[in-house]
DNA sequence: ACTCAGCTTGACGTTAACGTCAACGTTAAA
DNA sequence: TTTAACGTTGACGTTAACGTCAAGCTGAGT
């Protein structure tokens, strides 16, 4: 046998892709993920100039169009990256960032509130949309909409401003 | 009793800001809340040229802010806004917006999936963080952050591959 | 009468995240 | 060899959501 202990598996038989099969796969454009790579989120290998897009950066690419949609700019992604691949050795760079993903956790756990009260009331929403198309279901327009959201919203502020440290602040002249 | 059935409750006494006030309260600035009334999603009163915010636009800005740190942009919110207000009368144009909004609504727990796996990441993140700061406690650089990450991420990444329905898709030449 | 704090309406500047060209190189098939 | 498909690097354009002035009104206090 010759010598070859842990292999690195390297190998060519793991998945690529070009630019464009790699864009389709996240349904963006090539163009965008030009820019990601300009940005230092994504660095592919190359074959004779092109690009080429394995596993590795499969797995960046997911969490960089995660991050996005939760709404965190390119920027921020990057703090998040350079750390998970090493970029990051000073210590007290190193800490400081540890304490501020800490602070992006619980924002995310605000987040969820978020989507969970937007949630409901969108579906209240399209309820009463429901309503309103069936009880018009001819042409008349007897009952007017803004009845029923207002009744609806009226209940939903009380909620809010009972916990809404906001609320007692400043009034007016 | 003077007849004043259903009396209007639009009385003096209700809480209501200046444009500075109202602002503070939520933390943004005058001028983004102007930003808004052009929009079209405040519409605040008038005490001699002055705007004046009353509850009516504090529900209304607390719900734009929470639909924009959820990532939507101030087009999406008067979408949604104008519905609700009720200036959307045509049932065929009311009819598509419920349909959309039901799109929203099942995004909106693809969304919760996504801040569920990014904090989940980033907890451990901050663990393999604490754990290379206590190793190299004293400054010798011994351990590598970048394996403690391969592995975390590695398998991570059998877990999404399984469930991604995108990798049946293409190869490569 | 003057000043000042706080508001108003333009109007132009800025940033992020690409889109959209133009001009050019490379490999494989016809 | 020519063409077509696919890639490359600039460089400039675009949109959203404000920031940042400038210039002017307005009502309360001195």
């Amino acid at each position: 046998m010759t010598a070859n202990p842990t292999a690195l598996k390297k190998a060519q038989n793991e998945q690529s892709w070009g630019i464009q099969d790699f864009a389709d796969l996240f349904e963006v454009t090539p163009r965008a993920i030009r820019f990601y790579e300009d940005k230092g989120l994504l660095t592919p290998s190359r074959e004779s100039g092109s690009r080429v897009f394995g596993l590795e950066e499969h797995g960046r690419l997911t969490r960089i169009l995660r991050a996005k949609r939760l709404g965190f700019t390119l920027d921020d992604i990057k703090v998040v990256m350079d750390v998970t691949y090493g970029l990051i050795t000073d210590r007290v760079e190193l800490t400081q960032r540890r304490d501020n993903f800490e602070k992006v956790i619980a924002s995310l756990k605000r987040r969820r509130k978020d989507i969970d009260i937007l949630a409901r009331e969108m579906g209240e929403l399209c309820s009463i949309i429901d309503d309103h198309l069936e009880k018009t279901a001819d042409d008349s327009n007897v009952s007017s909409l803004a009845e029923a959201y207002d009744e609806v919203f009226r209940e939903h502020f009380s909620h809010e401003m009972l916990d809404d440290p906001l609320f007692t602040n400043s009034k007016r002249s």
